[in-house]
DNA sequence: TAACTGTATTATATTAAATAGTACAGTTGT
DNA sequence: ACAACTGTACTATTTAATATAATACAGTTA
């Protein structure tokens, strides 16, 4: 579930961050699912429990999580605001590697060709939505 | 020239590194051009020579730059190769954002349009070439 | 009450990044 | 020949971020 890579040179608490979000965008985790508690992740992934509410403190300050002390850590449930963002985020990105590629000449078509690429390696691996 | 930001998180010998790929990428840097000597751009970004080296030795050895002991050090005359990785690299790291975008629900008009506001961007600064 | 939860704190260890200093050999222009 | 450059190499040290370790406290749950 939370694999993650422990010799990466990437910190761990910031690979269970991005992951963490990625699942939540993802929906692999459901709003209001309880996460691990931070000593069993901490065990589960042989790492220190520290490192672990580093990552959960840091979920929370961007809403993405909720914790009760006592009860336990959860999915927050603001999918739209989080998606939003992610969007706009994805967007961004996007829009800066295309500029990049056009900058040093690549034409509209090789990029839309791309484009396709990715909607066809996705839609391929899922059902059709029909929209 | 060579401004990158010394308080980032991300290591100065990266920055340099990735800066100057972009120039020699860009053109701003010409085959055979010497570049500035370790010292003299230590000097000038206020940090240590070592660290100039470092990223000039990595350059060197990805093929963007070659150096003389005792002459300089000077942009390589291999663009047609490097120019080919960057824009297998562009193409790799496009095709995984649209993957992602597509994931999350996006539409493909969407990343179109936003694949044409770069194009506006960019073409928007730049003289038409006619193809 | 026992065994969980989150949270907080302090101290220590580890590692990468950057600095500092020195040295050697080749090049260049005077 | 000489002074002033160049790249390169090496060791030692400092600094900051990351991660670990060991506790502690309070709320929750069965």
């Amino acid at each position: 579930m939370f694999d993650l890579d422990l010799r990466s040179r990437k910190p761990i608490y910031e690979q269970l961050i991005e992951k963490t979000k990625e699942m939540i965008i993802h929906d692999v985790l459901k709003p209001d699912e309880q996460l691990p508690s931070v000593r069993l992740l901490a065990k589960q992934l042989t790492i220190n429990p520290n490192t672990i509410q580093k990552a959960y403190r840091e979920l929370e300050r961007e809403g993405y999580i909720y914790s009760i002390p006592g009860k336990g850590s959860f999915v927050a449930n603001k999918k739209e605001a989080i998606y939003d963002e992610k969007v706009k985020q994805l967007e961004e990105n996007i829009l800066k590697l295309c500029q990049e590629a056009f900058y040093i000449g690549l034409k509209k078509e090789q990029i839309f060709s791309i484009v396709e690429r990715a909607e066809r390696a996705i839609r391929g691996g899922e059902e059709i939505d029909s929209n």
